[in-house]
DNA sequence: AGCACGCCGACT
DNA sequence: GTCGGCGTGCTC
């Protein structure tokens, strides 16, 4: 017998199967999706078996060494997905699937994460007179007939030395049972009834059997992770499984806990601030068919559920549901790809849905579901707009008087306020008042960000720190000036304001911690705090019922990049951080501060009008010829010598032009960021409706790259920015 | 990813 | 004359 081996390696030349003899000690347990170690030239690799057949073209077969699973890692339908990642990504066949696993199950011959057991405690006969016991051992043989099983560390209240007795003695049995590392409580509540909105919903979604994407577009507050939950349900009576994917950053035990007041331990979950132990657990749970309803961030798509019900994407418009480096793929896609198999329905959920899906909606693709009403007959927060070119008449630099009294004022009705800067670090950068000069990385070309609480300069890009200058380190002088605002100075400014109001700030730099980001916000929810400042993790997502007023220091601070979803990306983030006020049974406001109170992105927040966005952002688009008008790949060159990146760049671009014919080719630019970490980037931009000869074109200038260590050519087929 | 093979410049 | 640079190719 032979198996097909996908080896560990990440390379293109070795992106494909090798052939191995099944020696006769592993013919029997040997399955297609297990984990094996092979000889691999000189080294041991792991590898996956993607196939067994009776024979290989070739004679001189090295033999598998080992079996490293007893439990299937990659079921069929995984080794599928693989398949048909790779066939939209064109990463490699072994990085697809690396993708889908915990690290504890990827192949990689260095790692290993035991299974955790508990020892558990049983009386070798259940009928057992007790008669002859007393004290401690007595106890414990009750509780052992009254239980059947029990933890060993549970009896240790009673006496750990007498069980070691009766264990000696043969009156208990001890074994070992494998132990899930991630506990939870659990505590059961009551549904809330739905809207008559919300009850639509869910009718039209269960009225159809099936494969169906819908685009469920409902304003913040409408209530939608209810009708999630819902539908949820009932297919959990039809014995059917769900999927739930939510931005990485709302995975909080704020929805998590929803989800298991409802449900119960049938849920699992998967997101980036789990241990490796713990991911290994859920994941195994969910192999094992233990779980029913798995929520988690992007790659929870991959979860191992048979039987799937229903998919649902939370906050479909956000970023990291795309993944960045390779396999570049779209957690949208996969949701699409896999309800199709399950035929199921998809559902994408968002109060702010992006040009393409809304597009989809409009055609037809996605089947448009409408909640535009908040629950409860609550109102959407009135917004006020303040201009900053007036702001030099405030008392405040940093706060307009509007945003200053309203914040009194909520302090004194003892609301609470959420105040949005998406920007951290104290000073966005350090410049020289005498000669101009700015502190930029050494590394890569952007300013350095001043950090006050550490005294240091750090690179928001390649994480380059360094001890802040005060002597400017071209004139000499001693006149470095720190210019913009960071959360750290907005803190250090509103606590000078109000000194005796406890704020807490959320941003990168403190939730740096495991754990640390969840408690922020379940102690800012427990009132603990009544200021929350960060940057735009507190603007997705979260359900603050005594938050009445949003304060964005500045809108404008995602206008200025040069990406052409600048717009709809700042529509978006102040949307959604303005949909956190007013959740509870207090209507809310919003201050909006900003340069510029004409730019439509604002116009069209102040009057949540989504619609109006949507279409003139739409005309824009179809102008400049953009998505969803176009579809965009984008093509980068990167390398540490900067003339080869720009020469290779040519060299694609040139071929790009030969074989793309249906094309609108943009470039090569210098990426946005040309050097980061001493790697300059390049860039091109391929704008087509429709091109037969992409995928060709593209997988032979990978292959042409392949072996070339001084140049990285990377393709992104659904890049969400092109900086 | 490693590692051997192999073909051209500066040295004991 | 050799030592060693890293471009090219291979690993079942």
């Amino acid at each position: 017998m032979v198996a097909q081996v996908l080896v560990e390696l990440t390379n293109k030349k070795v992106d494909k199967t090798f052939d191995y003899l099944v020696p006769e000690n592993l013919k029997d347990t040997l399955r297609v999706g297990v984990r094996v170690l092979v000889p691999f030239g000189r080294n041991t690799l792991e590898g996956f078996v993607l196939n067994l057949t009776s024979s290989s073209e070739r004679e001189d077969l090295k033999e598998i060494l080992e079996i490293v699973d007893q439990e299937i890692v990659l079921n069929d339908e995984l080794l599928s997905l693989g398949k048909y990642l790779k066939s939209v990504t064109l990463a490699t066949l072994i990085s697809c699937y690396q993708v889908m696993l915990p690290k504890a199950l990827r192949a990689k011959n260095t790692h290993h994460l035991a299974v955790k057991y508990q020892k558990v405690i049983s009386l070798a006969d259940k009928d057992i007179d007790i008669s002859p016991f007393k004290g401690s051992q007595a106890e414990i043989i009750k509780r052992l007939q009254e239980k059947g099983e029990v933890l060993k560390s549970e009896l240790a209240d009673i006496s750990a030395s007498s069980v070691k007795t009766l264990l000696k003695k043969g009156i208990l049995v001890e074994k070992e049972v494998e132990e899930y590392r991630l506990q939870s409580e659990v505590e059961l509540k009551e549904k809330y009834p739905l809207t008559e909105e919300q009850q639509i919903v869910v009718d039209k979604v269960l009225s159809y059997e099936g494969f169906k994407p819908y685009l469920l577009h409902g304003v913040t507050g409408s209530g939608k992770t209810e009708v999630y939950m819902e539908i949820i349900e009932a297919m959990l009576k039809k014995g059917k499984k769900s999927i739930v994917l939510v931005p990485e950053i709302s995975l909080t035990p704020q929805i998590v806990k929803r989800f298991r007041s409802r449900f119960g331990k049938n849920v699992a979950i998967l997101h980036s601030r789990l241990s490796e132990g713990e991911k290994y657990d859920e994941w195994r749970k969910i192999a094992r068919g233990e779980i029913d309803i798995v929520i988690g961030a992007r790659s929870a798509i991959f979860a191992p559920l048979t039987n799937i019900g229903a998919i649902i994407i939370d906050e479909e418009h956000t970023a990291s549901y795309h993944q960045e480096n390779n396999p570049r793929y779209d957690a949208i896609d996969v949701a699409l790809y896999r309800g199709k198999i399950h035929n199921c329905p998809v559902i994408l959920g968002s109060a702010t849905p992006t040009l393409e899906s809304y597009a989809r909606a409009q055609k037809g693709v996605y089947q448009l579901l409408n909640l535009p009403h908040r629950v409860q007959e609550r109102s959407l927060p009135t917004i006020t707009i303040v201009d900053l070119k007036d702001a030099h008449k405030s008392s405040n630099f940093y706060f307009s008087d509007v945003l200053l009294e309203k914040i009194k004022d909520r302090l004194d009705k003892d609301e609470q306020i959420l105040l949005l800067l998406n920007r951290r670090g104290y000073a966005s950068f350090l410049s020289c008042s005498n000669c101009g000069e700015v502190i930029k990385c050494p590394h890569c070309d952007i300013s350095l960000t001043y950090h006050k609480s550490s005294n240091t300069l750090r690179c928001h890009y390649c994480g380059y720190g360094t001890k802040k200058v005060n002597v400017c380190p071209t004139c000499h002088q001693e006149s470095m000036k720190s210019i913009g605002l960071g959360t750290e100075r907005l803190e250090e400014e509103l606590k000078k304001l109000f000194p005796t109001t406890s704020i807490v700030r959320m941003d990168y730099d403190t939730t740096s911690r495991k754990g640390s980001h969840e408690k922020i916000i379940e102690d800012f929810a427990q009132g603990k705090y009544q200021i929350l400042l960060g940057t735009q993790m507190i603007a997705k997502g979260l359900d603050f019922p005594k938050v009445t007023l949003v304060g964005v220091i500045n809108a404008d601070t995602g206008l200025n990049i040069p990406d052409f979803r600048s717009s709809e990306n700042t529509f978006q983030l102040l949307d959604q951080v303005a949909g956190r006020s007013g959740r509870g049974e207090k209507p809310g406001e919003v201050v909006l501060q900003t340069f510029n109170p004409d730019h439509y992105a604002i116009r069209y927040t102040k009057t949540h009008d989504y619609l109006g966005f949507y279409q003139e952002e739409m005309k824009i688009r179809k102008m400049l010829k953009y998505s969803p008008f176009y579809y965009m790949t984008l093509i980068k060159v990167a390398s540490s010598d900067e003339g080869l990146a720009l020469n290779e760049i040519q060299k694609i671009y040139r071929s790009l032009s030969r074989n793309l014919k249906e094309s609108i080719l943009l470039g090569p630019t210098p990426s946005g960021l040309f050097r980061v970490n001493n790697t300059f980037y390049y860039q091109i931009i391929i704008k087509y409706k429709k091109e037969d000869n992409l995928y060709p074109t593209l997988e032979k200038v990978l292959d042409y790259y392949a072996s070339n260590s001084k140049v990285r050519v990377t393709i992104d087929f659904n890049a969400r920015s092109f900086i």
